[in-house]
DNA sequence: TAGCGCTATTGAAACGTTATAAATCGGTGC
DNA sequence: GCACCGATTTATAACGTTTCAATAGCGCTA
């Protein structure tokens, strides 16, 4: 007890009384204030790192007003398999050694959206912003733009204002998917595509339609599920399909979960996949490379996607204009078909 | 300008200017002390609910030293397919509502596991951990039961102490597992685990052993590959044990990864899952029921997981002993044969 | 009516930091 | 010799909260 004030935790005052400098003073060396000396500023330094000084973080977000914190909205509702895992992998990867710590916060796309937002911009709780499945005219984005509080998105928008986002190509990522299925032969291509109002839908139906009709071929995209239907549903409309006057012979698929429905739905109905229809899909995780029959997939790397979307919103949090924050992440041209 | 103060965010003092009362009342009106008359608890709340106060979380921290915070170790090298999804929107989900933020910090298996533990104490940077893979003699819980910090680890050790912990029983998996592919006549079965330092290995070992040794069956634990060895090493490793003289006819799963990489190694080598051997698995998430052929599958519930560590380090945290916080998730004794 | 004991309230201090404005000091110019 | 200057440093206040110790009010008892 009597030498207990050594193993107290380290403050700015701890550090002024070790230099013999006032607090003031320590305060602003330690933040390399060019209006202190430079040798103050070795020796607070020097005592800081002695010491062990670690800046209070409550203290600090008192007085600045700045919290250290990144939130992630987290889309509750679906998951690409190994999506949550990768995207945040990257993120806490791209923050390591920043001294900023990420918080999770629940996005259900069934209630408001713009909720969580309103949340953590009214009570301070974060300094920037990452969220994903964008709408084309996504309220959150609208919301913040105004607010003018930094955010990078998981995708793109429509509005004619400029903000940062990282996306992967859909767009590339299906016109090469048919392309890849036409030279197979295949000529009925089906499409089970994301929700409406979301951007990455209409990038996907796009590029799909436009492919499809360059190459004067059929398709048939299955109305009335989305991916985040429940799998049953999208097999009975898969199936419901695969039963009627001109099933499918390719299909292009979104999302792990889709590309292992369909592969189900070929098996149930009889059908050979490689013969009587060939899948291409779009993954997150490396399983399909596990996946028998053999499945060929593009794939999105999304720790690649987490570490572009906190870097750059670090960038935007240090003042950078948004006009050239922006990264689309190209699919390879070429389909991976797993190795012999 | 003139009528600013309106929108400004309310605080103690503006409640206090509002009622009449001094911010001190104002607080622990706010706080529900019954020291204070009950009609001036209402009139406070009244206002704070009618002029929106939330309180400041950074001032409360500086003052109390609770952070509000739960931080969760991500397991970075691995991940069984949804796991980390589900975990955090349990975690998430019941967290809701109760003030608590959620922060992720990864936990690299290759690194010193113990350093980020040490520095979330050592800065205050959380009021509670949750954190999975838990190692037999796990130095953070030994760490963390020293320090009396509120922690609730996904496994168990075997420590003396009681700490607080949720778990899946794998044992019971194992056991389970066995007897399913006994049942079906299974003779020699083959066994994948995750790395010998993880609890949860013994479990698995136990239960796969006495289960396999009481029905008098043959068994194989496949060596130098564990559950987080590189997909192709996994292969390679059973592919090997397929050629050789005496190959497993059943397979017991730990992972849908480890189940996938089976099926397509029965697959490559020309055997048919269901005639040359069946295979049974644990799984996170529901993608096996659209595999082909169908594998016999149990669930492990990690959103229900997460749900209840969360629930249980908020009871530790309010002070509850540890003795009776933890809670072992019994897998249903029947496997889930997908249905036709 | 003075004093007591109780309840309800309050003033002031403190948590650790940063920003503003002011102080110190050796040297310069006149 | 005095006012002034630039370069450093410092005292002080403030961020919004909680809590300790003190105060005010008031009905009761002696």
């Amino acid at each position: 007890m009597t030498d207990g004030a050594q193993t107290e935790k380290p403050t700015l005052r701890t550090l002024a009384q070790a230099t013999g400098f006032a607090v003031a003073t320590v305060s602003r060396a330690l933040s390399g204030d060019p209006r202190i000396a430079a040798k103050t500023r070795a020796k607070v330094s020097e005592a800081a790192a002695r010491l062990g000084y670690v800046p209070d973080r409550a203290a600090r977000r008192l007085r600045t007003g700045r919290t250290q914190v990144i939130t992630l909205l987290l889309h509750t509702e679906h998951e690409f398999l190994g999506f949550t895992h990768e995207l945040l992998s990257g993120i806490t990867e791209a923050l390591d050694g920043t001294g900023y710590s990420v918080t999770v916060v629940p996005d259900s796309p069934g209630a408001d959206r713009l909720a969580p937002v309103r949340t953590i911009l009214r009570n301070n709780l974060a300094d920037g912003l990452l969220f994903t499945r964008i709408e084309t005219f996504d309220p959150r984005v609208r919301f913040l733009m105004e607010a003018d509080f930094p955010f990078v998105s998981h995708g793109r928008t429509e509005f004619a204002a400029a903000h940062p986002w990282v996306d992967f190509d859909n767009e590339a990522f299906a016109r090469a998917a048919v392309s890849h299925l036409v030279a197979r032969g295949r000529r009925r291509l089906g499409l089970v595509l994301p929700g409406e109002k979301y951007t990455f839908t209409q990038h996907l139906r796009y590029g799909f339609l436009s492919a499809v009709r360059e190459a004067g071929i059929d398709h048939q995209i299955v109305a009335d599920v989305t991916l985040d239907s429940p799998h049953d549903e999208i097999a009975a409309a898969l199936t419901a399909a695969r039963r009627g006057p001109a099933p499918p012979d390719g299909y292009v698929c979104v999302g792990e979960v889709t590309a292992l429905v369909a592969l189900a739905v070929l098996a149930d109905t009889g059908a050979v996949h490689g013969v009587d229809a060939d899948i291409v899909a779009k993954r997150a995780s490396p399983i399909f490379d596990d996946i028998r029959p053999r499945i060929a997939s593009v794939r999105e790397d999304l720790r690649a996607t987490g570490h572009a979307m906190a870097e750059m919103l670090l960038r935007r949090m240090r003042g950078e204009p948004p006009e050239q924050l922006h990264r689309l992440f190209v699919p390879q041209p070429r389909f991976d078909v797993p190795g012999r």
